[in-house]
DNA sequence: CGTGAATCTTAGCCATGGCTTATTTTATGA
DNA sequence: TCATAAAATAAGCCATGGCTAAGATTCACG
């Protein structure tokens, strides 16, 4: 056995700063992410999205979500008008669509390695904005063959 | 074959809600996390840290750095006097070992399920703060998992 | 040993995303 | 219908974590 150096060996400067500058980019787009994926799971499971519902959902204030609002539809995400739910532009169902999408993955991809629902529903709520495509794509593979073992043989 | 009911099922709001405040918890912690593990790499492999080498792995400006580090010293995890290098404190260094032990296993997970070394060094330094105790307890029995089916015998 | 370069701090700017308090508007039901 | 409750907005506060520009300090080398 060699002694145990504990020399712990760095990533360059560079990769290094990449590595929090893609985190950053990722934290700059989570609010967004998740008020249109909130939205349009309102619209569809209540007929439309009131601010009440999404701050209660969001466990923030009226104020609080209201401002939020406010940027997304500065930002061309959501259209809403006085004391109106909200509505999702173009932009903002498509940016629901795929973020939902992300978002089962990783919730599924933590169910299919033994994780319990209740925390897979937590962890996934922060997790899914910090992985990448690359890594998702794994995240399928090994949902996909957690699901052929149980079900070796479907054929409808 | 059913109709394909698209009724997506929501949480309650309550659990949605503390999912969302969890989330918010860990970003608060983060920027404490990540300065306090680079800081204890720093010393390790440089012999001290210096602020233009903890703005320079970062990304960010040395004042951004600085008013950071300042913020970390009002709150007891680091120690420096002006123009000097940092220091963690004992709080700050068990923080660090703390941190860095989760990143790491969140990093070997990633390997230990295909992701290539150059993403799963970006993916998981924002993935690391999301992950519960439970998540990474399981991350932790797929790694020996992996270890054992590649090293089937060993015997040292 | 002194000077220029490197490092660090200071001051002040900005956006985000929380909060409370007060007011306005809309919805409800007696 | 109209009074009250519910919902939304407005105004103003705060901390975090970015930035630049300018000044102070320390370091290094000729
Ligand atoms: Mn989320
Ligand atoms: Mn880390
Ligand atoms: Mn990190
Ligand atoms: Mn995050």
């Amino acid at each position: 056995m060699k002694s145990t150096e504990n020399e712990r060996l760095l990533q360059t400067p560079d990769s290094q700063a990449a590595a929090f500058e893609r985190v950053r980019q990722a934290h700059q787009m989570e609010a967004t992410e998740d008020y249109v994926e909130l939205i349009d799971d309102l619209i569809h499971s209540l007929g439309e999205a009131r601010l009440v519902d999404v701050a209660e959902r969001m466990g923030i204030s009226q104020p609080s979500a209201s401002k939020t609002i406010a940027r997304l539809q500065r930002d061309g995400f959501v259209t809403s008008e006085p004391y109106r739910s909200i509505f999702l532009t173009e932009k903002g169902k498509t940016l629901a669509d795929r973020s939902r999408a992300r978002h089962d993955v990783v919730f599924r991809f933590l169910l299919a390695i033994g994780v319990p629902e209740s925390v897979a529903e937590q962890d996934s709520e922060g997790l899914e904005h910090h992985v990448s495509d690359e890594t998702l794509a794994i995240f399928e593979r090994i949902i996909q063959q957690k699901k052929d073992e149980s079900a070796p043989d479907e054929s409808s």
